[in-house]
DNA sequence: GCAAGTATGTTGTTAAACCAACGGAGTAAA
DNA sequence: TTTACTCCGTTGGTTTAACAACATACTTGC
C-alpha cells in the first residue's frame, strides 16, 4: 500500500495539514485500518456507527435498501474518498445505508467524537480538522443546492442553460469534463433527447458547441 | 424586542446551550445587532462577508441575481432563522446572493472565525457551538439529498411514491403538513397535473387519500 | 487499413407533463 | 343567506420528454 498520507493528503478533510501533523493526528484520535474482501459488508444499514471511513485502496459501494426490499447504488467511492461523515455529523448513529466492498479494499476509520473533541494534548490540528470538516459539509451543501436548482427546472433546455450558466466563466466559452451520457445523468434527462435538444438550441442560436466545447451566445 | 435567548434558543446552532452560556458566548464572540428598514440591503451579492446572520425580528429575502440581470427569490427567512452559514463555512467570502429586508427587521451577526476559533478564555461552549454547526450543516445535507432523490425521478407518480415512502412511518398511514400547491412546489410538478395523478394512483389501488391523510397500500 | 466498439446525433412514435379553464366543495365574512 | 374566496379535482388541447431504432463519426487494437 502507498503511504497513507500520499493517498489522503488531497482529501478535503486534511487540506492544510502537513505530513508530520497528519500522523500525529492519526495516533491522537486512534485511527484504525481494516481490510475487507470483495463483497464484505463494511457497514450494514441500521448498524450503530460512530466512525467515518476513508478508502485507502479498492472501491466501496454505498447502497440504499428500499422499503420493498430492493436496493440501489447511491454512489461508488474510490481511493481517498470518505463516507459516513454526513451521518456522523448529523448525529445519526444508526447508519441508514449499507456500505459494501466492491473490490478488496482497505479502510481507515476515524472516530467522529475524537475528531471533534479536543484531544488530551489539545493539539492545534484538531481546530484545522474541524474547520476542514465544516468546509467539506458546506461545500457539499452548495453543490447539492446547485443540483437542486437545476433539477427544479422542468424542461431539458432550461436545465442545460442553467448548467451552462454555472459552468461558464466570464467569457461565454467553456469545456465540460463529462461525456453526453454523464451529462444526461447529472441533469436527470435522457441522453438522446438531450442530444436532440442541444442541436435545437444550436439551431435556435442560443449556443454553439463542438464535442465538449461550448459557447453561450 | 423579545429576549434574544427566547428567540434563538430553538435555533439548531444553540441546541443544548443554556441562557447563561448563551450570553457568555455572545459577548465572547462579539455578536452585534443591526436594524434594517424594509427594503434595505443586508448583504449585497459580491460583498465581502465574514459573518452569519440570525433574524431576531422581521423577515428577510434571499435572492439570486441571474447573469441576465433577473433575480429570483431563493428563500424567505423569519424570526430565529439563520443565513450565510453555508458560505461562511465553505470559505466563500464573497457572498453570491443578495439579502434584503422584506420588513423592518433586526439581525444578530456572529463572526464566523470567532465561532470556530477557540476564544481567549477557551470557554467550553465553543465546542458545543461547533458541534451544533456541524450537525446543522450535515442535517441540511441529508435534507437536500432526499430532495435530490425525489427530483431525480422522471414522473410525477414516482416522485409522489418516493415522497410518501419518506413521509410514512411504520404503518402505511400519515398526514402531510402541506396543501396541494405546496406539495407540487416541493416535487417541482404542476399542481393540477399532480392532482390528476393522485386520483389515478387511487384508482390504480396504490394509495388511498382524503384531503391530507394518505395511506400507502 | 480494417473491424469492432464507443460516443454522439437524428428521427418518428408514444406517453406524459404542462397549461388554461372550469366546476364543486368548503369556509368566512357581510 | 348571500357573496367572495380558497382549495382541490377534472378535462381537453398543446408541448415536450422518453424511448427505440438507426445513422454517423471517431477511436482502438489488430
Amino acid at each position: 500500500m502507498k503511504d497513507i498520507f500520499e493517498i489522503l493528503k488531497n482529501n478535503s478533510l486534511f487540506i492544510g495539514i502537513g505530513i508530520e501533523d497528519f500522523y500525529k493526528i492519526l495516533s491522537c484520535i486512534g485511527a484504525q485500518i481494516k481490510s475487507y474482501r470483495r463483497g464484505d459488508v463494511v457497514f450494514f444499514s441500521g448498524n450503530l456507527v460512530s466512525e467515518v471511513g476513508l478508502v485507502l485502496s479498492g472501491r466501496v459501494k454505498v447502497m440504499r435498501e428500499a422499503a420493498d426490499g430492493n436496493s440501489n447504488i447511491l454512489t461508488e467511492l474510490y481511493e481517498s474518498e470518505m463516507f459516513g461523515e454526513t451521518f456522523a455529523c448529523a448525529g445519526i448513529d444508526h447508519i441508514p445505508v449499507t456500505v459494501l466492498a466492491a473490490e478488496d479494499c482497505e479502510i481507515l476509520f476515524l472516530n467522529y467524537r475524537k475528531i471533534i473533541g479536543t484531544c488530551a494534548s489539545s493539539c492545534a490540528f484538531h481546530t484545522k480538522l474541524i474547520e476542514n470538516m465544516l468546509m467539506l459539509l458546506a461545500q457539499k451543501n452548495l453543490f447539492l443546492n446547485r443540483k437542486i436548482e437545476i433539477l427544479s427546472k422542468r424542461s431539458t433546455r432550461e436545465r442545460l442553460l442553467l448548467f451552462f450558466d454555472l459552468q461558464r466563466g466570464v467569457s461565454g466559452k467553456f469545456t465540460i469534463p463529462y461525456n453526453r451520457e454523464e451529462l444526461a445523468a447529472m441533469l436527470c434527462v435522457e441522453r438522446s433527447a438531450m442530444s436532440a435538444e442541444l442541436s435545437r438550441m444550436q439551431a435556435d442560436g442560443l449556443i454553439r458547441f463542438q464535442k465538449n466545447e461550448f459557447e453561450l451566445l
